[in-house]
DNA sequence: GCGGATCAC
DNA sequence: TATGGTGATCCGC
């Protein structure tokens, strides 16, 4: 496309949402210090003008124009509508939620200290003090020192060193960074054999029962166990009790009173709430919403317009209220599989042919080696406008996991779009079966079952339990060779740092970062994510301890039959949303409450509690159309570890 | 069931 | 020169 843009860089300035826009997705936020927007100049003036500028460019314009419409849309639901009135409902319901806040677990949420890049220093000292990041077109991770430039996970290494010309770029080992995250992960493991994995550096542990039997606080427990990790790895972790984190190597709690929460969550961006990315920031900043707190003061816009916002979602953040439940990723829980890989465009049937073929070699190795098949697969391809496409189809039998056969099925998905000209080119396989459920339940009676106690429900309890058989053994994967290649996610702290570090870099301690976890007893499930999976070697076996202790987790999700699982045993308590009464405890309830949160339930609670006057729309709401936004209500739970594989290059 | 979006890590 | 990979969920149709 030789088209020429005639207009000068200079004539059409670039909005303050793009430059933003094109900082990247890692820019937790906060208040941009002064640095931080020279510093996103300098990334927009080194971005200008490519593909990805311009495919950045149209996303910024769509969302504008998003806005514009959810702002019409709400003058003319606000319109007549006595708010004063709508936001008694609202606080109706923030009492009920309130009532039945859990403080009873405590929840840490554990981060290593910018992971791969400490492991990096670990293992060539002569970086110490240096900037460097480690990745090979993109950065997975930055060192300390390279953060005060700017530089982040995530970022391309030429505007890299653009920021800092000094940058040291190194490549990944990830072989190492699984070791480690192993050695770490196990040391969890002795404080909450049930922690939840998140990535390889993040974790989630409910420690309330390791600290009433060796009778520590949870400060104490946490410094020990920090102190631990550092003698045995000589790596740091930052742990967040209760809600926030702090790092580097350091430590928050937060006092367990509901107050003290709310005084937390007042002040905190409304982006560092599990689950609000930069698009769904800037429509909330729409409305007036920039931190937690005011979502109180917005209730009566957010209680009309449900449906785009998510009141009860937002809600839980105000009141800094989350899930408390841990537990390991487990294997049932998978819902796909699949690979995907960027390369320089290309328009040439024949080799793009060739890419999918790649592609389709490994997925084929990841199916068998992890014994999966599936009924639906889906091909993805990203233009070389970086524009992202997807075709499915569902087959009436189950995929075969051969090489040839997810080729060819990929090609015939691919057929009716081409000519085109790609960037990246991928697979993915849904409704999955697990091969190795099956095989094992073949072989032996396997009782796989939930003998449903319903009275341990308590985390605590099932702390002890534990259980760990271990059985598992795949082991895999291995790497043949292997290098990896593939970009492991980045987390590492993805971000945060760098804009903190410029105007705190002092003060170690008072950082937090991220997220309104776990607050109070809430800790937010570790979403799933596999990101680091590169990196750790041998995960599975150790790993949560297969057996699935059994326990079916509530899924939060859309709609699932709502939980007529009235056992026996265990007092009474009225849940909150759907009034409905349920035998359990107070765990139990939150449990409840955290499934019980999905749209249909989000309704009846507000036609039921709320009623707005005018509003009560009965059903032509449907049609309203506009936007959506509905951050994930209760999140999902974390995954971490199962499926951490090792890539090999091809 | 499909495709686009958004998000986490 | 040049901007990742894996997996999940939600929504509208």
């Amino acid at each position: 496309m030789p088209l020429k843009d005639s207009r000068p860089p200079s004539s059409t300035p670039d909005t303050d949402s793009l430059v933003r826009r094109l900082a990247g997705p890692s820019t937790t936020k906060a208040g941009l210090a002064k640095d931080q927007t020279e510093i996103n100049k300098i990334i927009a003036e080194a971005s200008k003008g490519s593909k990805f500028y311009e495919n950045e460019k149209r996303k910024d314009k769509d969302l504008t124009e998003r806005i514009e419409k959810i702002l019409k849309h709400r003058d003319e639901v606000v319109k007549g509508v006595d708010l004063a009135k709508v936001e008694q409902g609202v606080d109706k319901l923030i009492t009920q939620l309130e009532a039945h806040r859990d403080l009873s677990q405590v929840i840490v949420h554990v981060d290593m200290d910018a992971f791969f890049a400490s492991v990096e220093l670990l293992d060539n000292p002569d970086l110490a003090s240096k900037p460097f990041g480690v990745g090979h077109g993109v950065l997975s991770t930055a060192s300390y020192e390279a953060r005060k430039f700017g530089v982040r996970s995530g970022m391309p290494t030429f505007i890299a060193r653009k920021l800092c010309p000094e940058l040291i770029v190194i490549s990944s080992h990830f072989h190492r960074y699984g070791e480690m995250s192993e050695k770490v992960m196990a040391i969890f493991r002795r404080y909450d054999p049930n922690m939840a994995a998140a990535g390889c550096d993040e974790g989630y542990l409910n420690i309330t029962s390791y600290c009433e039997e060796h009778s520590l606080t949870p400060e104490e427990c946490v410094s020990q166990m920090r102190e631990i990790v550092h003698q045995e790895t000589k790596l740091t972790v930052s742990a967040g009790i209760a809600p926030n984190k702090n790092k580097p190597n350091g430590q928050f709690k937060l006092d367990f009173e509901p107050e003290a929460i709310k005084a937390f969550m007042h002040d905190l961006s409304i982006r560092k709430v599990p689950g609000v990315g930069r698009v769904h920031e800037r429509l909330l900043d729409s409305i007036g919403i920039k931190t937690c707190g005011d979502i109180f003061a917005q209730r009566a816009v957010l209680s009309l317009m449900d449906k785009e916002f998510g009141l009860m979602f937002l809600l839980q953040a105000y009141l800094g209220i989350a899930s408390n439940v841990i537990e390991p990723w487990q294997r049932e829980e998978r819902k796909s599989i699949g690979a995907e890989r960027t390369f320089n465009p290309i328009s040439d049937t024949v080799k793009i042919h060739a890419k999918l073929e790649e592609v389709a070699a490994e997925l084929s190795g990841d199916m068998t080696a992890g014994g999966w098949t599936g009924k639906t697969i889906t091909l993805k391809y990203k233009l070389d406008t970086y524009k992202v496409f997807t075709r499915a189809k569902s087959l009436d039998k189950w995929v075969s996991t051969r090489q040839q056969d997810l080729f060819a099925l990929g090609k015939e998905l691919l057929k009716p779009e081409l000519p085109l000209t790609l960037r990246l080119i991928g697979l993915r396989v849904t409704k999955l079966k697990d091969l190795k459920a099956e095989a094992e339940s073949k072989a032996s009676g396997i009782k796989r079952f939930f003998n449903s106690g319903p009275a341990d429900g308590s985390p605590a309890k099932k702390r002890r339990t534990e259980e760990v058989s271990a059985g598992e053994d795949d082991l895999p994967q291995l790497s043949q060779d292997g290098f990896a290649t593939s970009m492991p996610g980045y987390t590492d702290e993805a971000d945060a740092d760098a804009e903190h570090l410029a105007d705190m870099e002092e003060q170690s301690g008072v950082n937090d970062m991220k997220p309104a976890s776990n607050i109070g007893a809430a800790a937010r499930p570790p979403s799933s994510s596999a990101s680091q999976r590169a990196c750790t070697a041998k995960p599975s076996s150790s790993a949560s301890g297969p057996t699935s202790p059994r326990k079916k987790r509530i899924s939060s999700s859309t709609n699932d039959e709502r939980g007529t699982s009235s056992d026996a045993s265990a007092p009474l308590l009225e849940c909150p949303i759907c009034g409905k009464l349920l035998e359990t405890d107070n765990q139990g309830l939150n449990e409840h409450i955290d499934f019980c949160l999905s749209k249909q339930a989000i309704k009846e609670a507000q036609t039921a509690s709320l009623k707005p006057p005018s509003h009560s729309g009965s059903s032509s709401d449907a049609k309203k159309r506009g936007p959506k936004f509905a951050p994930p209500k209760a999140a999902a739970k974390g995954h971490g570890e199962g499926l951490l594989k090792f890539r090999k290059k091809g």
